[in-house]
RNA sequence: GAUCGGUUAGCUCAGCUGGUAGAGCAAUACACUUUUAAUGUAUGGGUCCUGGGUUCGAGCCCCAGACCGAUCACCA
C-alpha cells in the first residue's frame, strides 16, 4: 500500500507527537461533561457561571490558526461547537509547546481531542468553548475529505460521490451531518413499532436465520453448509412460517424484526438483506390488521416525522387514518376502465393487450392480474393505499377468501408507488395448505425457481391446529425510505451490499 | 442481465481540433491574540480506473475489461 504525501506527513506528526512523551492513544477515560448540542440549546450569557467549566471531546474537523490565539472546530455525536485555544492559556508556563507544535501543527483534521474550559460568546456571537487544557485523544492517521458549511449554510465540496459514502459509511457519517440524521430516523421507527406493539401486549420473538427449508415468500435463497451436521442449509427468505408455528402454540401475539436473504437482482430498491417486520395475531383477519397497520404507520410517521405529513420526492405523503382502499380488481377498474372481474383467462390477454399491458405465454390468470396491476395501478398509488383480495393462485399461504371465489383474504400496502406491507388471514386449514404447496411444487417442476417448497414439518405444526390469525410484512428498507425521504435503499443501510473492491 | 452516463491531486471539479496536467479546498513553510468557507505570501503533491490499439505524439480517438450510478427487466 503506498500513502498520498499527507499521510506521511500524519504518521510523521504521530512519530512526533510520541517524541514530545506524548500517548496518541491514550487509555484513560475522558470525563466528558456535555456534549455540543447541549451548549448551543441551554448556554446564555446570563448564567454563563453554570459553564464555568465544561468538558467535551469529539474530532477536530477545522483550525483556523491565528499566531498567538485560535478557533477551531470540535465535532461530537450531537453536532459542531466552536473552541477557542489561546497559547498563554493551554501553556501557562514558560515552555509554549502545546500550542505552538501540538496544537497548530501536529495535530490534523480527525484528530480526537478533549477540551476543557468554559463556555462564552465571541464578538461575532458565536457560542464558544474557551479552552483551558487540551489533550489528545486518539490520532487521525487518513484524512478526510474537506467539507464546508458557509454563513448561509450553503455546503461546499459535499462528498456525493455514493462509491465513497457506501464502501466507507464511516467517513460518509463523519463528514455528511445529514446522513446520521437518517439512521437515527431509522432507529426511531424501530422503536415507535415496538412500543405500539408491546403496548399491545405482542411479544418480540426471534427465530432461525439459518433454516433447513427455506419458505414464507416466492423467492430464491441464499444456500449453506454446516459441516458437523454435514446438511445444506438456507438463509431464511421470510420468517413467516416459523412464526405460524409459534401462535400454533400458543402466544396470541407474536413479531420479529427478521434480516431476511433473497439471491436475486440488486437495485436502488433491493438489497440482497434487508429487513422486514412480521407481525402474527390469533383470532383476526385481514380486515383487523388493516386497521392495525394503518394505526402503528400513522403512529410511526409521527414518532418518526413529527408529522403524518412526509415530505417524499415531489410529493407529500399523508398517513392520517383513514387510508384509501380498493379491491385489486377495483383498482384495475380505476385505473384502465375495464373490469377484468369476470373474465377468463383468454379475454384477460385480450384486454391486456387492448391497454399496453405486456405479458409472457406462461402466464396464467393469477399472474396477469398482478401484471395489468403492476403497470396500470401500483405506479400512481402516491397516497397510501390499500389493495385487497388477490388472486389465490399467486398467495399459498393465505386463507381463501370467505365470499368470493378464485380470490384470497390478501392487501397489501402501496405507498409512493411501491408495496411497503403485505398481510393475509392466514391459512390455517391443513389439507388445503398442503394441496397449495403441492401446486407449487408443480410450478417448480416447470422451472418456476422461486416457487415455495413443501415443508412437513410446518404442515405437521397446523394439523395440530392454528387459530384463526391475521398476518402481516412490512418491509423496514422501504418505509425507512419513505420516512427519511431518501431516493435509494443504500441510503437507509448503513453497509449496502457492493461488488468487492479491485 | 440490457441500454446510457461517470471514473483526472487527500476532497470537489475543469481540461480546447490529439501537442509537456489545471483550479479551489486540504497539506507544507512563514506572518497574524475574537476568527468563522478566516486572511496574506510561498511551496510540494498525479498509475488521468486497467489492458491493448491507432498515431511522430493519447487524459482526449478505437477495442476489451473493472467499478459506480441512472433507467429497464425480476423481486420486497
Amino acid at each position: 500500500m503506498s500513502l498520498s504525501e499527507q499521510e506521511l506527513i500524519r504518521r510523521d506528526n504521530l512519530e512526533k507527537i510520541r517524541a514530545l512523551g506524548i500517548e496518541p492513544y491514550p487509555s484513560s477515560a475522558y470525563p466528558v461533561t456535555h456534549t455540543a448540542a447541549q451548549i448551543h440549546n441551554q448556554y446564555t450569557e446570563d448564567h454563563s457561571e453554570d459553564f464555568k467549566e465544561v468538558i467535551l471531546a469529539g474530532r477536530l474537523m477545522m483550525k483556523r490558526i491565528m499566531g498567538k490565539a485560535s478557533f477551531a472546530e470540535l465535532q461530537d455525536n450531537s453536532g459542531r461547537i466552536q473552541i477557542y485555544v489561546n497559547r498563554d492559556e493551554i501553556c501557562p508556563q514558560e515552555d509554549k509547546t502545546m500550542y505552538n507544535t501540538v496544537f497548530k501543527k501536529l495535530l490534523d483534521i480527525g484528530d480526537f481531542i478533549g477540551v476543557r474550559g468554559f463556555v462564552f460568546t465571541t464578538r461575532t456571537g458565536e457560542t464558544t468553548v474557551h479552552v483551558q487544557e487540551l489533550e489528545l485523544l486518539s490520532k487521525s492517521l487518513k484524512p478526510l475529505p474537506i467539507v464546508k458549511t458557509d454563513a448561509e449554510g450553503q455546503v461546499h465540496d459535499a462528498v456525493t460521490d455514493p462509491e465513497f459514502r457506501y464502501r466507507q459509511r464511516y467517513a460518509d457519517l463523519v463528514v455528511n451531518a445529514d446522513v446520521k440524521e437518517v439512521f437515527v430516523k431509522r432507529t426511531k421507527m424501530y422503536n415507535s413499532m415496538r412500543e405500539y406493539l408491546n403496548a399491545k401486549g405482542y411479544l418480540e420473538v426471534e427465530t432461525p436465520i439459518l433454516q433447513p427449508l427455506y419458505g414464507g415468500a416466492a423467492a430464491r435463497p441464499f444456500k449453506t453448509h454446516h459441516n458437523t451436521l454435514d446438511m445444506t442449509l438456507y438463509l431464511r427468505i421470510a420468517n413467516e412460517l416459523y412464526l405460524k408455528r409459534l401462535i400454533v402454540g400458543g402466544f396470541d401475539g407474536v413479531y420479529e424484526f427478521s434480516k431476511d436473504f433473497r439471491n436475486e437482482g440488486m437495485s436502488r430498491f433491493h438489497n440482497p438483506e434487508f429487513t422486514q417486520i412480521e407481525l402474527y395475531v390469533a383470532y383476526k383477519d385481514y380486515e383487523w390488521m388493516m386497521n392495525t397497520v394503518e394505526e402503528m404507520i400513522e403512529k410511526v410517521a409521527i414518532d418518526v416525522t413529527g408529522s403524518t405529513k412526509v415530505e417524499v420526492g415531489d410529493h407529500v405523503i399523508d398517513f392520517k387514518r383513514p387510508w384509501k382502499r380498493y379491491t385489486m380488481y377495483g383498482a384495475i377498474e380505476a385505473f384502465t376502465g375495464v373490469d377484468i372481474s369476470e373474465m377468463d383467462e383468454k379475454a384477460m390477454r385480450v384486454t391486456a393487450q387492448e391497454i399496453g399491458v405486456g405479458l409472457d405465454p406462461s402466464m396464467g390468470r393469477g399472474k396477469i392480474i398482478d401484471e395489468i396491476f403492476g403497470e396500470k395501478c401500483e405506479p400512481h398509488l402516491i397516497q397510501p393505499t390499500f389493495i385487497t383480495d388477490y388472486p389465490v393462485e399467486m398467495s399459498p399461504l393465505a386463507k381463501k377468501h370467505r365470499s368470493k371465489a378464485g380470490l384470497v383474504e390478501r392487501f397489501e400496502a402501496i405507498c409512493n408507488g411501491k408495496e411497503i406491507s403485505n398481510a393475509f388471514s392466514e391459512l390455517n386449514d391443513p389439507i388445503d395448505q398442503r394441496e397449495r404447496f403441492e401446486a407449487q411444487l408443480e410450478l417448480g417442476k416447470r422451472g418456476d425457481d422461486e416457487a415455495m417448497v413443501l415443508d412437513e414439518d410446518f404442515l405437521r405444526a397446523l394439523e395440530y391446529g392454528m387459530p384463526p390469525t391475521a398476518g402481516v410484512g412490512i418491509g423496514m428498507d422501504r418505509l425507512a425510505m419513505i420516512m427519511t425521504n431518501s431516493s435509494s435503499i443504500q441510503d437507509v443501510l448503513f453497509f449496502p451490499q457492493m461488488k468487492a473492491e479491485e
